[in-house]
DNA sequence: ACAATTAATGTAATCGATTGCGTAAATATA
DNA sequence: TATATTTACGCAATCGATTACATTAATTGT
């Protein structure tokens, strides 16, 4: 590895040509099985490594996948990241990362810049505002690049791409139930990412498993650093909630200690369901019950899936993985218990 | 931006030759003002944009940074990355990302690829491991290839390069005196990332201030997965401890949940001095005070220093920024009071 | 009016690797 | 032995942008 060996250095060296050189290195068949063996020797000697504008002056390829999302903090997309940069390097490919705060605009920058930069492929979990405006021109603009795009998490369905993510309606619905099964009835749902794909199915599944029976359906969406809200804790004063199913690991975390620092206990006065399963709600204390997104699966996932599309492995129609999630029962719950169901 | 509109076709449009066209876009004053308004029309419609690959060819600049990390949770990391993204970004640059998970051969392993794959710039803060060996060797060589290398929080005093950071050791001093300040005479140090260089100066500094005012110095170094630690509990039970500074985010929160759940009051019982300011910290109940680090700002004079010293701005000298921290109470501290140091 | 400048554009080499095609020598076929 | 194949290699174009060095046209000077 040398930026200064060349091909050309090899092949002043080897008196041979530079295309030679270049077979035989390639393991081109038309080249003699003794001169490759030479020419590979000397260019281990010299820590000889392509140079790799020239190469993708040639083939066109980077080995570089954007990631495209919209914070690392609280953790979740860290989470996620954390996989992808591990696959990734694993098969040889380099990550950089983009963040877009949530904003169109940058998004929109984000993708330009790939696109410019010729990167390989996309693993983007959008903003809010591109799912709010339904804006994805830019996401179309890129495949149509030929740069593969795979969306994880956030996912926008009219977009023709590979996706990874969970069942977010099921697995909320799944949640609420446990929930219900634990014997509460007025379980309330705040979100703190309101216009999200992910908010939209959470919700979903909540109001499906609390309409099955016919318990009354609260819906809080607010602006995450509206906390501390005195809506909520006046439902819960009014005793017209016991438990709360929150959509996002940082409304989780700040419902839980708004909650408690109001007097309140966990469980024993409210039940919370949070989502994300980072080291945030598992220290929490009471540690937080919580859906467990398999974010570094997701990162893994996308990764494998943009390179196998890129290398040309994957059949035409684009691939969609719904992983199974997990629902951690911690402190913030208690156990579901079947038999409670039968008794409402 | 068109990967297929290049020079060529561009003259070809305006019945130019290649160069003319080139030098028109670069502003050369060698081209006529007329010339060059109808080059740059024609590029624009076309949306053009330089290919890359050819640009670099010549240039040897890739406009890219390859940033170094032991992890990127829990979140100091993450903070620095999410610093170093934004102002990469605005300058124009790119960033890749690479986890080492305190591994050594991995670190090489980063620094390899950005080797080979022309990375301008790398802003790393080296693995426990590659602290505890001493080995950074590869480090140099990548200097040794032009790269211009930032480290930032995790020092390498030896190696000489831009350097950014905060005093551990003064700021661990003080937070350790806050503490005395309030009251607290029986006062322990707890690490989990012993052998790195912030560790040994944040040890250094607790000992200082403890030692000068003549206390009793624990130093507890623990593996993160060891808790719960009942050394730590027999301390307390046995009245030898009062509080405790903690070196970084993860044995922070982990120390807290630890002592609470053991039945002992934070900060009635212990007082608690954590490091990093995150959310996990902010959301604990208690809140935890710590050493703020200013990740992000870390993260941002990184870059720039990076960016500065590739384009040349900068003095042969290296740079080394110490930045200022905060120390930020919470409930976890009493607020420390001036007069009771003279009551000692 | 004719050489000397200056201005404006074009030619061609270069960066480093890849690859189709050509060619010489070695081997095989008849 | 003469021809056909195969083997093993080199030549040169290519990818797209940059740039030193021509070259031509227009302008200036005397």
């Amino acid at each position: 590895m040398n930026r200064n060996v060349t091909l050309k250095s090899l092949a002043g060296q080897l008196d041979l040509s530079i295309s030679t050189v270049s077979k035989a290195l390639n393991d081109c068949p038309e080249i003699s099985e003794e001169t490759t063996r030479r020419v590979k020797e000397i260019a281990a000697l010299n820590k000889y490594y392509p140079n790799s504008f020239a190469k993708g002056l040639k083939s066109k390829k980077t080995k570089m996948l954007g990631v495209i999302v919209p914070a690392i903090l609280p953790n979740f997309f860290s989470m996620v990241l954390d996989g992808i940069e591990e696959k990734a390097t694993e098969l040889g490919y380099k990550v950089t990362i983009h963040i877009t705060k949530e904003s169109l605009e940058k998004e929109k920058q984000a993708i330009e810049m790939l696109i410019k930069t010729n990167a390989d492929g996309i693993l983007i979990s959008p903003s809010k505002e591109t799912h709010a405006t339904n804006n994805f021109e830019h996401l179309k603009l890129a495949q149509e690049y030929g740069i593969s795009l795979v969306m994880f998490d956030r996912i926008i369905e009219a977009l023709d791409a590979d996706k990874v993510s969970i069942d977010d309606q099921l697995e909320t619905e799944l949640a609420t139930l446990d929930l219900i099964k634990a014997g509460r009835r007025k379980i309330a749902y705040i979100s703190g990412i309101a216009k999200t794909s992910v908010n939209e199915n959470r919700k979903l599944g909540y109001l499906k498993t609390v309409e099955e029976h016919r318990l009354t359906s609260r819906i809080i969406e607010v602006d995450t650093t509206d906390f501390p809200n005195d809506f909520i804790l006046d439902l819960i004063a009014d005793n017209k909630i016991d438990a709360l199913v929150t959509s996002d690991e940082l409304s989780t975390i700040l419902t839980a200690r708004h909650v408690i620092t109001s007097g309140y206990r966990i469980p024993e006065d409210i039940a919370l369901m949070g989502f994300t399963n980072g080291k945030m709600l598992e220290t929490f204390i009471p540690s937080i019950s919580s859906i467990d997104q398999k974010a570094k699966e997701q990162g893994e996932i996308a990764v494998q899936t943009a390179i196998d599309r890129i290398e040309g492995l994957l059949p035409a129609e684009f691939l969609e993985f719904t992983l199974k999630a997990n629902i951690i029962h911690r402190e913030s719950t208690e156990m579901p218990v079947s038999e409670s169901l039968y008794a409402v």
